[in-house]
DNA sequence: TCCCTTGATGCACACGTGTGCCGCATTCTA
DNA sequence: TAGAATGCGGCACACGTGTGCATCAAGGGA
């Protein structure tokens, strides 16, 4: 297909192929528009002070004028860097991955870098197709947000030899960055404020599948407790599956106890979503009969009745972190390691003193 | 930098600058191990039926071996493709965007394409840049959802000559492919299910920014009144912002009405959450003194209290239809212009007849 | 034995951009 | 005025992959 013809008629040859869409111009037609050799015009663009400002202002005049857009691609193959990052999320359409990754996104944004996005489903075939295109496309970078699987990856990444960065990570392994929510510090605090409230009864509702950062909630959760001399009861341990059906199962399991908790505190909204449903169908009222906490502070949080007192996750501002310690490596610093953001106790109206009083 | 050195002494300069990370292997590396041409080796990891299948089968066997991954940004520049889709949205963490990419994703790996992300955040400025960022990048074709600035696109689409498909823009002009919500449709059944359960006061609360969708919804509604015989009221026609806050506002004026509507058909499930946090927060139930019913489906419409009777878009499926659409224009076939999706009405429990009982 | 056919492989160029080095013209210095 | 310095632009090659054409070897038919 491509011959050994002039120039043009490749041009038209492979035009035709998408139905007349004609090839983008290049910097030798514009150096021919400007009578100049094609290296002249790349180091015009670049502003290179080898050209003369003259010479360099008509260049850059003809290519603004004929819509010139420089080639990535031809660009990478040379420099060796596609300005491109990789994002595996579990599944795009949950909403904290939403959040991440448009703070990833805006980061990215701001230095030049594009982003490409990858769905794994947490299916294991399906990772490791994902990461293969990533290595394929030549990213500079990768970043895996929450995955259950993380520990897939860490053996690519040996092969890799690529700089990647681990989000909520379930897995954090030790030769890798990351950037985490403060998990113990978080439910510690989220903990304290039901003991300061008053309760002793307080459940925790955590998700069987969430790998380290559940045992991490747990463990700030069981902290609190220490602290203020509250005896743990393993009966008030249950777990859902970080959704609101789960929510909704394990809630159940808390109510049928013969003395139920008078506070829970939920591994995410999501899940807090499904108790609060179950407390409703079971004639029970929140704050008034139980108090309730969520973790993460959807967007939702705020539009649930009663809004949800909730552990915030500054979701697009850990997505720019992640995006900045990548950038920081690529840059060659190696110093960054792991970065722990702090949550921030956001008390809303799910809360209150066993007896019903709000504080 | 890249000096006329050996090959070997240019791999070792560029890979320091990223400490140590080896440059990837290449065909020509491949070649030198099995003793033939890289010629030869492209040939045989396309499996050419020039090559014998003996030396095919080596040669593979060693580039296996070896971890090599095709550059797919050299292949780019030859074979003029890129295999790779820009994909716009106002804001990722939108989850109606974050179930549309969803879709998008899943369609677009099936064939062998990665996904460009780029959010606009509604600022013009930025749209311009990430329009840009995707012909540097020389994307094969563009997707742009739900954007309220469309007309923008327009004749930026003129000048690249690129492919392009809109979905649920509100500006679809006519020489455009999209992929749209049947809003009329969808609209109208939904009024009609209001108007059999009893209710003739019935309110529409739109979006003042929601452009042609917001315009369409509310003529579906109309025509069910219409059709019904009931007459329509300006008064029970408000605007929100298409987010909770203005649905709580819009609700506040129709409360505030000396007769309010029973029932209020809203533009989309996050104004519907504002308007029930209102109905609420004035002491009215729903659905026993006040019926409503929101659009969208968004995952936690079943999780509202009470679980909301709604239209469902097909998120995912419209983001696959849109990515479909899209690979057919790119194999040159350029007959499907425009694909309506059917909505389809979930009825939960937010929807009863006046008098308060449930059908 | 010679030529032709067939099959397998290599050569060389192309894609678009970046850059080291060389050459040329102009100006300055002695 | 000759030589050196300086400023500006071009030549040529590189990046990794794909492919038309030439080449070469083996085999077969006359």
């Amino acid at each position: 297909m491509v011959s050994g013809d002039s120039c043009t008629r490749v041009r038209n040859t492979l035009g035709m192929r998408r139905k007349g869409f004609a090839a983008p111009i290049s910097i030798k037609d514009i150096a021919k528009m400007a009578d100049v050799s094609h290296s002249t015009v790349s180091r015009a663009l670049r502003h290179s002070p080898l050209i003369n400002e003259h010479t360099a202002a008509k260049i850059r005049r003809i290519a603004e004028d004929s819509g010139y857009r420089a080639s990535a691609v031809a660009r990478s193959l040379v420099t060796r860097q596609t300005r491109t990052v990789g994002i595996v999320v579990t599944s795009i359409a949950d909403p904290f991955a939403g959040g991440v990754v448009s703070g990833i996104e805006d980061a990215a944004n701001d230095r030049g870098f594009s982003v490409i996005l990858a769905n794994s489903n947490a299916d294991p075939d399906r990772e490791i197709r994902v990461v293969r295109a990533f290595e394929e496309r030549r990213v500079d970078g990768i970043i895996v947000t929450s995955s259950r699987a993380g520990a897939v990856y860490t053996p690519m990444i040996e092969q890799m030899r690529l700089p990647i960065v681990l989000l909520n990570n379930q897995h954090p392994s030790e030769f890798v960055h990351s950037v985490m929510i403060a998990n113990i510090d978080a439910s510690r605090e989220a903990t304290e404020y039901l003991i300061e409230l008053g309760h002793r009864r307080i459940a925790y509702l955590g998700d069987r599948f969430g790998g380290q950062s559940d045992s991490e909630r747990f463990a700030g959760y069981r902290r609190a407790l220490e602290a203020a001399d509250v005896m743990f009861r393993p009966e008030l341990m249950v777990h859902g599956d970080g959704k609101p059906e789960g929510g909704i199962r394990a809630m159940a399991q808390l109510l049928a106890l013969r003395e139920p908790p008078t506070a829970v505190f939920c591994y995410n909204d999501m899940t807090a979503l499904g108790a609060l449903r179950q407390i409703r169908a079971q004639g029970l009222r929140v704050p008034q009969d139980i108090s309730l906490i969520g973790f993460d502070d959807l967007y939702i949080a705020q539009y649930t009745d009663p809004p949800l007192t909730t552990v915030r996750q500054p979701m697009r501002l850990m997505g720019r972190m992640a995006m900045e310690t990548l950038l920081h490596l690529l840059t060659g610093s190696d110093s960054v390691q792991s970065v722990k953001v702090p949550g921030e106790l956001i008390i809303r109206e799910s809360t209150a003193a066993p007896n019903g009083e709000r504080l």
